[in-house]
RNA sequence: GGGGCAGUGAUCUAGCUCGGUUUAUGAUACCACUCUCACACAGUGGAAGUCGGUGGUUCAAAUCCGCCCUGCCCCA
């Protein structure tokens, strides 16, 4: 008799053993390096540098493990894959963690160095990045440290210069004075999401004003005295009848006796103070939006350091405080101050050094993008969504687009405004476009001022630019610079198409930032949209549904899910857990129970790896064979529509069911007597057509399977034939040729073998116990043969009246009988 | 305050576009029994929800409409 031993000796798929020498291997045998020449269509994902000031959590896991199936998924659908590994180093976020960790101010310290300490965290915590990458089984084109590109890499710096000097050159961007959060501790300005609030209470005056046509008074509620001298405009609510006879008159406010036009705006509450408010040049933010919508001219009175101005002569100098003090006092003095109280408040504070935030007016750099909304919006509509619905995240942002992009920051990690101005006439000189310029240390390149000619030196601009400036040309970096080698022809040839880049892949919550500015960079500069396909996901949250967090200690680590159960469990998890777009609330237990499925699946395998693979020639195909091949083919073709929308919860689930409750459950079982043949029941033919099909189905679960866990799947697929799964194509749907017609029958026979199943457990037998004789209902005859072997029958009769003791079953339709 | 998304057994999820074919799908966990020749990281069986709340449309609603509540994301 013939030994069947298995291919696959382990009893258990071990992650832990098989995971990172499968790496290895796949970089040995550079499976995944792009080939620009390889005659196949090339597909460009632009992989969202990680940003490298923290390693990642779940979400970063599941997010990119994500990326990485679709492009496994083009990879096996014939394209040459163009999916670089990258790290974002610009910006804020280093620089707080590298004052933190090292305990210093940026200030203090001389830039150069500053920027040293920046780089030595961004290098660590790339490596731990990298590493998930690879305990994840990512298949991006290149580990190797050089060829992971860095957007504070001096070519990526340099490019992000031409591309903004060239918008200069255009008139595109332009400087003007306009209020931005300001820390004067830090001397930056800062964004909305570097503010946090403290609350607090500070004390509520109410002031007497006087109104200048009628000479009575008018009381106002003010947290900030010193901020009278740079009102703008007195404000009360259009539903408020109080003030209703104000409207249009004019203020005259205490001691500084400024005329002020007083109107009704909705932003006034009728219940705060008194209801009637002055809005300044600045107190907070409203009041910068008030002055914007009014078109306010704004009389600042605070400087960037944080002292009282010129504009208010016998302050000048003070602390905003002390001038609060000082003023505050002299209302009360004088007779101005109805009342004082404390009240509740949050303040602003800036998130790094914890000072008080103030807004200034302060000369900026600006990109127009107002003017290019309509086009972006028609770009919208020609690209494809994935999931289509999160287009209207984008859409609802760019009807909100009021003003230009500031995009110069005074900060110091991150790419320099490229930018001299001159010592004579303050004219700003541009370089020529190419070299990456440090203007804060580099000598000009340039002796004379373009504009008056002086060549009494220059000063190089010391801020720097947003990073979504850096951010946004990532995908004409990478199609220009793929793997840090510059490729002109490539990019020509990229540039030929209608878009610059096939796949954005990103998280929901960067929609108005990343995917906006890229498509309005991808606009100025060339003239056409970013990008063919958006794939948007959504977050990984703790059980609760909210924000991980390392602080509240709900956070995930993905290197601790990986040593307890693999790489691919972790993936399949993010994939079958939410469908595209939603949220995934992370549970460890759920996680676990689909490591048990890579378990499951291995042991198919190991199953079918006891016979020998047998060609179509050598076999006459049974129905239980073509009935599997049937059910094969429908999943085949399901999983293939959710892969092409990038959704990958379909695939999975799909081949999860297919092979545990299908494949294992019902077809192995009918065909084990068949494929082992130890009674010589079945002819070779028959014998071989069971080893055919679970061969053959077993490849197209493992092929399905491997953009999702890529790590058994191959295991498996070497350990069998020879080969990796991953240079392997899908299948066409109609490669699987099968006569479907046994595929209705799937219902009537699942639910037979659950009926004896059970029929069994009632009667307290174990499940082989044998059935003397049965009777079996018409429409099961085409698997008669296999079912008796499958379920242990030893005769089948052809009359019901032939049975003695016949226990019924009762089917949904029919009656199976049996005698034990 | 505005916009978007969501709310189905303990947990997660399908169904909702086109209301009836669902006595609501599947999974995890749970309980019981079984080590049956790929797998005890298994098998079989069981218990468990009336679909966020409320009102309406309808012969009929998880599925359509109104209002409310809750959570998340973005903006102000």
């Amino acid at each position: 008799m013939t030994e069947f031993n298995p291919k696959l000796t382990d009893r258990i798929y071990d992650p832990k053993k098989q995971d990172i020498s499968l790496f290895n291997i796949w970089q040995e045998e550079k499976l995944f390096t792009f080939n620009k020449n390889s005659g196949k269509k090339i597909y460009c994902i632009d992989t969202p540098p990680p940003y490298a000031n923290a390693s990642w959590h779940m979400g970063g896991a599941i997010h990119y493990s994500s990326i990485d199936m679709i492009a496994r998924y083009m990879r096996m659908s014939g394209h040459e894959v163009l999916f670089p590994m990258c790290m974002d180093r610009n910006g804020l976020p280093i620089e707080v963690q590298a004052e933190k960790e090292f305990k210093i101010s940026m200030h203090d310290v001389p830039r150069e160095e500053f920027l040293i300490m920046c780089k030595k965290i961004l290098d660590r915590v790339g490596d731990q990045i990298l590493n998930i990458c690879k305990i994840l089984g990512f298949s991006n084109n290149s580990f190797v440290w050089e060829e992971v590109y860095k957007t504070d890499e001096e070519q990526y710096r340099a490019l992000t210069q031409s591309t903004i000097i060239k918008l200069f050159r255009e008139e595109r961007i332009y400087e003007d004075d306009r209020p931005n959060n300001y820390c004067t501790r830090c001397k930056t300005t800062i964004a909305d999401n570097e503010i946090d609030y403290k609350s607090g209470s500070h004390i509520l005056y109410d002031v007497k004003f006087k109104i200048k046509e009628t000479g009575k008074e008018l009381i106002i509620s003010t947290s900030r005295p010193e901020l009278i001298p740079a009102i703008g405009v007195i404000i009360f609510n259009p539903k408020d009848d109080r003030y209703k006879h104000l409207e249009g008159k004019t203020a005259v406010s205490p001691i500084f006796e400024n005329e002020i036009q007083i109107l009704t705006h909705h932003y006034a509450k009728m219940d705060f103070g008194t209801g009637i408010l002055m809005v300044c040049a600045y107190g907070d933010s409203s009041d910068v939006q008030i002055f914007r919508e009014l078109n306010l001219q704004p009389n600042t009175v605070i400087d960037t350091n944080g002292l009282i101005n010129e504009n208010v002569p016998d302050y000048t100098g003070l602390t905003v405080k002390e001038a609060r003090k000082q003023i505050a006092n002299s209302l009360e003095v004088q007779g101005y101050v109805v009342e004082k109280k404390d009240a509740p408040h949050n303040f602003p504070t800036c998130s790094r050094c914890k000072n008080d935030v103030e807004f200034l007016s302060m000369p900026e750099y600006y990109l127009k993008q107002v003017e290019y909304v309509p086009t972006l919006k028609e770009y919208a509509n020609k690209m494809t969504f994935f999931p289509d619905y999160m287009i209207q995240v984008w859409l609802d942002w760019l009807n909100t687009v009021s003003i230009d992009w500031p995009i110069s920051r005074r900060r110091y990690y991150g790419t320099e405004v490229p930018v001299w101005y001159c010592n004579s006439c303050r004219h700003p000189n541009l370089p020529e476009p190419g070299p990456y310029y440090q203007p804060w240390k580099d000598e000009p390149p340039f002796d004379t001022c373009e504009k008056c000619g002086s060549s009494e030196g220059f000063e190089g601009d010391i801020r720097t630019f947003d990073t979504w400036i850096d951010s946004s040309i990532s995908e004409i970096y990478i199609t220009l610079h793929p793997h840090n080698k510059r490729d002109d022809d490539l990019f020509k040839e990229l540039n030929g198409r209608e878009y610059l880049c096939d796949m954005r892949p990103q998280g929901k919550d960067i929609v108005r930032t990343w995917l906006h500015y890229t498509m309005l960079r991808g606009l100025l500069l060339y003239n056409k949209p970013a990008f063919k396909h958006a794939w948007i996901s959504g977050h990984v949250v703790d059980r609760k549904g909210e924000k991980m967090s390392k602080s509240k200690g709900t956070a995930t680590y993905p290197e601790d899910m990986v040593e307890k159960y693999g790489g691919d469990a972790l993936r399949l998890y993010g994939a079958i857990e939410a469908s595209h777009g939603s949220d995934i609330r992370f549970h460890e237990q759920r996680l676990q129970g689909i490591s048990k499925f890579i378990n499951k699946f291995y042991n198919v395998a190991r199953f079918v790896s006891r016979f020998p693979f047998v060609t179509k020639e050598e076999i006459k195909l049974q129905p239980a064979d073509e009935w599997i091949l049937s059910e094969l083919k429908r999943a085949h073709i399901e999983s293939i529509a959710g892969y092409e929308i990038f959704d990958f919860q379909i695939p999975s689930k799909i081949f999860r069911n297919f092979t545990w409750e299908i494949f294992a459950s019902h077809y192995i079982e009918l065909v084990k007597g068949r494929a082992y043949n130890r009674n010589q029941d079945y002819t070779e033919k028959e014998q071989k057509a069971a080893w055919y099909t679970l061969h053959k189905v077993l490849i197209e679960i493992t092929k399905a399977l491997a953009p999702l866990i890529p790590f058994v799947t191959d295991f498996i697929y070497r350990g069998l034939y020879e080969k990796t799964i991953h240079i392997e194509s899908l299948s066409k749907p109609d490669e699987i040729d099968v006569d479907e017609k046994y595929r209705e029958l799937t219902p009537i026979l699942l639910e037979l073998n659950s009926a004896i199943w059970k029929h069994k457990k009632n009667q307290k037998l174990p499940l082989n116990t044998r059935i003397k004789r049965a009777y079996l209902p018409k429409n099961f005859s085409p698997f008669a043969r296999d079912l008796s072997s499958m379920h242990l029958i030893d005769e089948l009769v052809e009359d019901k009246e032939d049975l003695k003791e016949a226990h019924k079953i009762e089917l949904k339709d029919s009656l199976f009988l049996i005698e034990l």
